[in-house]
DNA sequence: GAGTGCATCTCGCTC
DNA sequence: GAGCGAGGTGCACTC
């Protein structure tokens, strides 16, 4: 059977399909009242209430309170689920090896349990990180200024890689520190210590904000320190844009 | 009706309960064939699988695939979500408004849809984190030396926040820098940082680095720099925490 | 509402 | 496996 469903089981039937689905390596999915201990990284306790519960066939564990996104309690993939019965009530156990963590579910009352064998081969296609915006600039460095010629992408330094290296149209050198979304004085501070180790070299160095936009703390300490902000929106486009906009709507 | 659950719904069946469902705040699980846009601060689109779709009272809408802990598309909480249907297919749309953000999905094939109106008034309780453990030097200094004692938290400087200043039994200056975890070579570098600035009052001072361990790059720049590793776990100790080993086991 | 920094961050990459 | 950095990070907290 590819999937399963059953409202409201006995504890026996319960165990019985969340240990079917652990063997089968389906999704599990639970609605049920359940209290959890969580020890590894840190440690938590979360008593009794109702929440939905997700076993994946890689091993991820998540518990899902009725609000945020982020489950209130998670096992990571590769970690090994067990399904245990004691005096009629199901228990559940979420280990991981390195590092050691231990996730513990008491199940008190279970609504709904079921299992799932799912087809899933496709991969998320997403545009508009920081690395896109490498891209472009590297194709594209007039985006930048005229007469931009980069020179290095990923340059190692002490103090981190620097995103992009170049020189302008006076031959002077010029370091690009990208964020694709708004900067804020992390970015500055960061690009500040790309500088402070070329200057080292008592060459005179350009450094170079390239962001969509910019915090005003960001901007002045950038001003402060001669720094340059060079707003410039992450790439936008996907593969096959066209194809999405038909198969949709 | 508090818990409703169809499987294999017909396209009109699966938009009433999911209509009903959004109506009535409840949480909705959907296991389908489905396909997903996202517009926002990026760009994705995603093709047809099967995955579960949650949609929860605060508005937070969660897509996850077979695989992996994250989503693979998501709306955050107060994200307003729609179902709609045409032609015999059913869509469902969350919409978030600062910022802009779309996300569309398609349902080619529902196995089963369920809302479910849960109660849970309960929060987790979690220990081991970095502010957990600056209380706790807080209250117990001599555990980062004898004669240690911390005058400020959170002492704000130009290029950050100092988690805690100090002075040990000489009455000289110490600069702690916590990490809840393995601290890394950026962890020195930060601590580098504090101590630059206080260096040029001409004061003699000390940099701490308190973790509960250290990567190997990571203590070879902290000799490097004549500072000092403190190994120091986070707190470990929930609140209740007879009470939930009797609770549970 | 915007800005800042932690997180059981997760995840992908490189070594 | 460990270390490092980006992320549609999320989230809580401050201003």
């Amino acid at each position: 059977m590819k999937f399963i469903s059953l409202e409201s089981p006995s504890p026996t039937d319960c165990f019985k399909i969340i240990d079917t689905g652990i063997r089968k390596r389906a999704l599990i999915i639970l609605l049920a009242c359940c209290q959890a201990t969580y020890e590894g990284r840190a440690r938590s306790r979360l008593g009794f209430g109702e929440r939905m519960i997700l076993i994946k066939p890689d091993g991820s564990f998540l518990i899902h309170q009725d609000r945020k996104l982020d489950p209130v309690n998670w096992q990571p993939p590769k970690s090994r689920s067990k399904v245990s019965m004691k005096n009629g009530v199901v228990f559940l156990e979420s280990v991981r090896r390195i590092p050691q963590e231990h996730l513990k579910v008491e199940l008190k009352e279970v609504h709904l349990v079921s299992y799932y064998q799912c087809q899933d081969a496709q991969e998320l296609e997403v545009c508009g990180h920081e690395k896109d915006m490498g891209e472009l600039i590297w194709k594209h460095p007039e985006l930048i200024e005229k007469g931009f010629r980069p020179t290095v992408r990923e340059y190692s330094t002490s103090k981190g890689f620097i995103d992009i290296l170049g020189k302008d149209s006076k031959g002077q050198l010029m370091i690009l520190e990208l964020k694709s979304r708004k900067a804020g004085t992390n970015a500055v501070k960061q690009l500040k210590r790309y500088l402070n180790d070329f200057k080292d070299d008592k060459k005179e160095v350009r450094g170079i904000l390239v962001a969509p936009s910019i915090t005003e703390d960001a901007l002045e300490l950038l001003e402060e320190n001669n720094l340059e902000f060079k707003s410039l929106e992450p790439p936008n486009e996907l593969k096959n844009e066209k194809k999405i906009t038909l198969d949709l709507f």
